[in-house]
DNA sequence: CGATCCCTCCCCAGTTCTGGGGATAACGCA
DNA sequence: TGCGTTATCCCCAGAACTGGGGAGGGATCG
């Protein structure tokens, strides 16, 4: 059983630490602290990309690592959708009850199970306009999470992916700077994320159709998309607009 | 000073909470037991929008709140907009550190300290798709934060958080059940989220464009909707396809 | 075996979007 | 006062999407 003095003790090296190396031996040593076997700290992207810069720190069953980057499952692993779903941390087995899975996801959980890996625990880790990330950690198969620990699990995993960030920050390049919308061009975005048209929009508005189209044309310059579908979602992605705004 | 056992009491307590006013009641409890006087579990859009499902429990001062109101700062405060920056909680003394001020920014800053409001701390909860949010815990005027305790107070903001977003949650009629899209209908709709037209999809994928146009019909149909923007989101909405499929 | 689903391809007519040009007026800021 | 930003409106041509219709082949399941 992990203290909150160990947790704060690591904060302060994680928050230290200026290199990958530095900070995967803290990570090494507070994830056998706290009972587990396996850590997984990344971004949710293609870590294998020629100049990537991208956090990741992994201690997983090889056979896992090639299986999971050979299958490309960086977003489509059950386990990280599930982390774009939540702001605090949840245990594997609960990933059922967040997202509705394909049977390809059991088929993914199945083939992390034969590699080793039992229950874990994933904490996300979203910053608007950023890559999705997550900090992981798994217990080996068959052996039982400790519920009474999970918050401070949460917290170690807070602080490690955020260190990770820090170093990596200099170099990851952002999806692309937020451009800031007006307040109509967000109007008309939402209402085309609900699928009406200009003329519609309009009518909704009380303007002329014209000038929908103006405003879309100014906001797809603002974020530099082409396609009002790649605006609706570059504007849901930094939270210019939401789910609520869209959906009822 | 606050302990690990009341801050996973608070957590339980939270996660019962199925009401805005008993989720405020643990908020107030724990608000004190931390040694904080004020807290705000907000959205960052406007809260006042008739039919808003937004987050937002506050017990800040009532002239804070109503100047907070009138200037809309709920995107441009400065607290939030750091908030955006990082995945972790920040003393409020740290801000001009993570983003840059202009003269407005300290004009609001000094605004809240004459309205009573002291050094805080900020803990951010972002979810992609969703409108960013926060929950900060604030001081009066001239009172210091306790640095060893700030670990348990960012989850208790991060529990804070995630509890009344469940009960937001709950106030939105659920969506109609997600249908289930075939492989190659994922394929496509994925490839529609990042803009591209069915002649680039059909080239991707190696088929005819007619094929793919047949394949978003097919998957609109399912979801019953008639704009391909629309099927967009649902999918997203659903888990069907991620960000992180789409933006890299 | 038949039924059902999935993937593939085709035609067509009408609607909608997109990217070029314009323009005017109001507002705040320096 | 001038400059930038925002919001409003207008025209046009070509590209893209949408909703009808139809059709063949393969796999799976009872």
């Amino acid at each position: 059983m992990i203290t909150l003095a160990e947790v704060q003790a690591f904060c302060t090296v994680a928050r230290a630490a200026s290199t990958p190396y530095a900070l995967l031996q803290a990570v090494e040593g507070i994830t056998a602290a706290m009972g587990f076997r396996y850590f997984a700290l990344v971004h949710h992207i293609d870590l294998l990309k020629p100049g990537s810069t991208a956090v990741r720190l992994v201690n997983y069953p090889r056979d896992w690592v090639d299986a999971f980057e050979e299958g490309r499952l960086y977003a489509a692993d059950p386990i990280h959708r599930a982390s774009h779903t939540t702001t605090i941390g949840f245990a594997w087995s609960k990933v059922e009850a967040m997202i509705s899975l394909h049977p390809r996801d059991h088929a993914v959980l199945a083939a992390a199970r034969s590699a080793g890996l039992g229950d874990g625990f994933t904490i996300p880790a979203h910053v608007p306009g950023e890559v999705n990330g997550s900090c992981s950690f798994a217990m080996r198969d068959g052996e039982e999470l400790d519920e009474e620990q999970l918050p401070l699990v949460q917290l170690v995993g807070s602080f490690a992916f955020e260190a990770a960030r820090k170093i990596a920050r200099a170099t990851i390049a952002p999806i692309a700077a937020a451009p800031q919308l007006t307040d109509r061009q967000i109007e008309c975005v939402a209402l085309v994320a609900r699928g009406k048209t200009d003329w519609e929009i309009a009518k909704i508005l009380g303007v002329g159709a014209e000038t929908v189209t103006q405003h879309l044309k100014d906001a797809r310059d603002r974020y530099g998309v082409t396609k009002r579908t790649m605006l609706a979602i570059r504007a849901l992605f930094d939270g210019a607009i939401s789910f609520a705004d869209i959906l009822r």
